[in-house]
DNA sequence: AGTTTATGATAGTATTACTATTATATTAGC
DNA sequence: GCTAATATAATAGTAATACTATCATAAACT
């Protein structure tokens, strides 16, 4: 029995794959085949057949693959949310806060048991290798409406209300934190692909520190 | 006669399409399409239809869709790179070289006459709209060598140098600016299509005013 | 026992992303 | 003005993809 369950808007499935046994093969195998080769390359056929299932029993689940990667990316944010929700307990600073909310996008996370189905680290680098994906299309306004984005807008605003709380005359929280968090998924890619585009070693210490200077002195009131 | 050239790595084609009329209708039509119906849509066989040419002259130029937009971005990067040379003449302080940089960034461009074919404004927007689906990719390390994302690197380059000027001791000047510059792209998508991962209004004022003070901020030494 | 529901098995279609071949028109060199 | 090279058009063809549809079967609930 999971103690623990990420909701997932139902616009984002066609059936619900965390009910059933075979929606959770689907979901652990995408995962693992987006990683492996990237999201351009998985077919639902491919899907299906690593998991010894059909074509067809996998669109029963998934309208297509575009919905698929929504699903995960949003499961992702919904996870980081209840994450962040855990660590605030015991924070009460809201600078601690912030810091800590940068680090936990930027470390590699580690595998939580009560979820076997879902491995947050490899999903973690798919979010980082292909978010943009899920709203950079033609599609982004009806999606939007049907909350394709709403895990990470609900991240953006809860960090924002901690940045009002340093300095409530801020007057771009949410510009800054959808910076900030595409910022955190970008330059993880870089260090390892693009290392022109960064300053960071290799290791998650760099980012972080360039991460945390970049929000704190920008919140910061002027003299 | 041209007088003013864009140089794009031969990597980026199979035929320089900037040498022949042919080549030019493509270029031009595939911005006006890229525009109007996304990236993902848009096929050879779509482009060769609208100009009256077919689909095997148009991979004569390019190798597939994904050069095609490789090739159409980095124009852009050579094309911003000179308009910031330009600019930079008459400006003397770093300050005001960044500032002006970032403006070019968000505003929209006007059309230069000398470069009948390519129309800079329409191309921005797809900049903004495709920018960074020419990395998310499995082959990014191949294509990295291959000088594909040359044009970003030199910009993101430029103004690190600049940023040095002012705080010669700031340890993430590339971080920052591939930030900056991807935010720049970003927040004008999120104004149009994600409101509320955004506090800027439409016009790129609000934009401008959030970058630039994000970024003299950050550079700014501590105390 | 009967009905719903989930999945499997199989087939089929339209589109896409190419590759190949041949014919024709244009241009450049001599 | 003739020849040769080159650019493009016209056409065909292929393998893969992204679905949609149908039917059979097995399990599960009532």
């Amino acid at each position: 029995m999971n103690v623990l369950n990420i909701t997932v808007s139902h616009k984002l499935y066609h059936k619900n794959p965390e009910e059933t046994d075979l929606g959770k093969r689907i979901l652990s195998k995408s995962i693992e085949l987006m990683e492996q080769m990237g999201y351009e390359q998985v077919t639902f056929k491919k899907i299906a057949t690593a998991i010894e299932s059909t074509e067809a029993s996998v669109y029963r689940y998934f309208q297509n693959k575009h919905q698929l990667l929504a699903y995960l990316i949003n499961w992702y944010w919904g996870w980081l949310e209840v994450k962040l929700a855990q660590e605030f307990i015991i924070l009460n600073s809201p600078e601690n806060k912030l810091k800590r909310a940068i680090q936990l996008l930027v470390s590699p996370m580690d595998q939580d048991s009560r979820i076997p189905h879902i491995n947050e680290a490899i999903l973690q680098r798919i979010v980082v290798a292909e978010y943009p994906k899920i709203y950079l299309t033609k599609e982004v306004d009806v999606e939007n409406k049907e909350g394709y984005f709403h895990g990470y807008n609900r991240i953006c605003d809860i960090l924002s209300l901690i940045a009002l709380q340093i300095n409530p005359a801020y007057r771009f929280p949410h510009s800054l934190f959808s910076t900030i968090i595409s910022a955190a998924q970008s330059q993880q890619f870089f260090v390892k692909h693009l290392p022109r585009l960064s300053d960071a070693k290799s290791g998650c210490e760099d980012i972080i520190e360039f991460l945390t200077e970049l929000t704190l002195k920008t919140i910061k009131t002027d003299e």
